[in-house]
DNA sequence: GATGAATGAGTGTTCATTCAT
DNA sequence: AATGAATGAACACTCATTCAT
């Protein structure tokens, strides 16, 4: 079922996503979200109902967001070879990581009544979870893969290490080459060659 | 350098630490630890000057704490063999992330002002880079380990899969034994398991 | 002068009278008003200018049906002796509070710009005033009555004993029989036997 | 029971009670009061809780005030004939009623979560009917009245008259002799001669 | 050294009203 | 004639901090 959003919402929307990424829901008042989208502050409540319950349509939208790219993507690696769909599939999530962060940032912390909205994001990880399943199954059939490590656990390698290395930029950064203003950028690069040869080590892969 | 927390010093740091790590630093209130703690609202700008330098202090205290449990855990297993220092290196990492996890938690919050408290959280990490380097060489210079990733993407892998298992308790209690109040206990136990076949097997380790 | 009132503005006003009795003024707010009446939440501004004006509106509307009631019921007593007359008048005077009261609630509130507002009111009172004034001289004339007491003191008897009892409903009801739900009515059996009683006295009623 | 209030806290209920009796409880905002008291916004939450709870504290301290009041005046009658004590009970009755009528003002709002305010001022009112039910008896039983009137309708009639004219004034000062800014006063003899004559009558009072 | 009282800035939300359509 | 979107002002309240003692 998806939820439409009209334009005003979704740049609020926008805007609120990168500050609370930045500085957490409560460290984001809804006045900060409004200066920073030029709309008047009594909009979030008028559009969302309070702050707590923009907080759950952000779920909602992002989710739904990368639910559709990710039903894109999958279109372009379904012919592949099994070891070729693991690669872009763990190219995939750091990406969509290294993107969209914040929203994985705000998850953690305990908000209330948001029982539906960590439903969504679970529903949402699971996704991926099924696709490794499949993906590492079709490589152990065709002898590329001799491990069959639990999805869960290379999806939490992946996301959590993508997360760390986006979040403690400053113990990270220190092994990243390039510039400071760079650094999502190389950081990327870096903590994507480590996670997939983690990622190919852990599953036995040796090439046919 | 050694920094003196006295005993109320001490106390206010304990109470602020656990409700920081459940609520977070801004959903924590200085009336919250006051109250919790048994103490005058006014006492902690008092004693640190500020719920932030309170924040900072927690922060010295905290790593000051786990430095010197390292130092007591390195000297435990200096005599070992480098695959058993590797795994209870591994094993001491993520035991120290389950019982000071919120403590890592709010280091991700950008705050004001901390600037040194991220020298000593980097300084921190490092304690743990230096010692899986130092055990990776040997462990190569033994035979027993056939490649060297880097030290930094070892430790980001350790530290990002513990983290997010910790934080995403909903997505990752599904594929956890056990009942749910005991959900940390478990989680520490598959997340060790997983991750010390993931190292092991990115270490490319084979038995002498 | 007879205000004429649409259609919808006289449904806005029932609806608008009903809640401002139970809640008061301030309580009530337009969209509250709005919701009830199943109308746009701009309509009370569109129709009256604003909230403030609604409730001048209001007066009016009320003040113009009473006195329409009023001229009616003066036509069916008027054949009639004083002290059947008084009594009438008393049972009608009472009857009308405990069916309006919450207009005369909200009367004593001090509202801005609501001198003419007053007005109304003043001269709607003082049309009661008359008529007590002319009865009493009526029944002195024929030796019913013995004392004439100022009619507007035997006025604020009346209405001050009628709103007492229906806005002190905790204490009132104390004495009243019956229950709870039929507290009004029988509370205004009640005040309106023991108005009685006090008029006459007052009046020196003795029977010819 | 008795409940005390610092000279702060009583000067913050005294502005607070004026300025609700005015313009209503919903009518007056927090901000009125603190600047009228000279105080801090702040301070009516940190006093009382909330601007609720500080109107639960207004009743009990007004109500706690005019029971030592009552209890000084009964104790000045007691020596009396009946109907020199009904005199000066109706007399007392009233003349609180002009000081403090305010306090009964808002009494008839519907507040929330108030019910043991409302108990507050019922037993308060009962402590007048039974004063006024000892003093009926004793002038029957000493010959001087021949009625007895239920005591909760003859209190009724009291208060009623009483606030009706205070709240009135628009109505009841046409009738009422002397300049404007004198209405109370002048309002209050008036009144009071009324409700002596009304009383007495009622009573069926013969003197000895 | 320690505290209770007090403060001013800031919070999210609701309000009556306006405006473009 | 009527409305849904939008607004700025005001709301009660909480915050971290200060200050007199």
């Amino acid at each position: 079922m998806k939820k439409k959003f009209t334009e005003k919402q979704i740049h609020i929307l926008d805007v609120a996503e990168k500050l609370i990424a930045k500085k957490g829901f409560e460290g984001t008042s809804v006045r900060d979200i409004s200066t920073k989208a030029n709309i008047n502050v009594a909009m979030i409540s008028y559009y969302f109902g309070s702050k707590e319950k923009m907080m759950s349509h952000l779920y909602q939208y992002r989710v739904q967001k990368t639910r559709e790219s990710f039903a894109e993507f999958a279109e372009t690696i379904k012919e592949g070879k099994p070891e070729m769909q693991m690669k872009e599939l763990v190219k995939y999530v750091v990406n969509q990581l290294f993107k969209f962060n914040y929203f994985h940032g705000f998850v953690t912390q305990e908000l209330r009544h948001t029982e539906h909205l960590k439903e969504d994001l679970l529903d949402f990880y699971n996704t991926f979870t099924h696709k490794i399943d499949d993906v590492t199954k079709k490589g152990i059939a065709s002898g590329v893969f001799h491990h069959a490590p639990k999805p869960e656990d290379l999806l939490t390698l992946i996301i959590g290490s993508a997360l760390f290395a986006i979040r403690n930029k400053n113990f990270y950064s220190l092994y990243v080459p390039g510039k400071e203003e760079n650094y999502l950028q190389e950081a990327e690069k870096k903590i994507l060659a480590s996670l997939l040869v983690t990622v190919f080590s852990t599953l036995g892969y040796q090439p046919n």
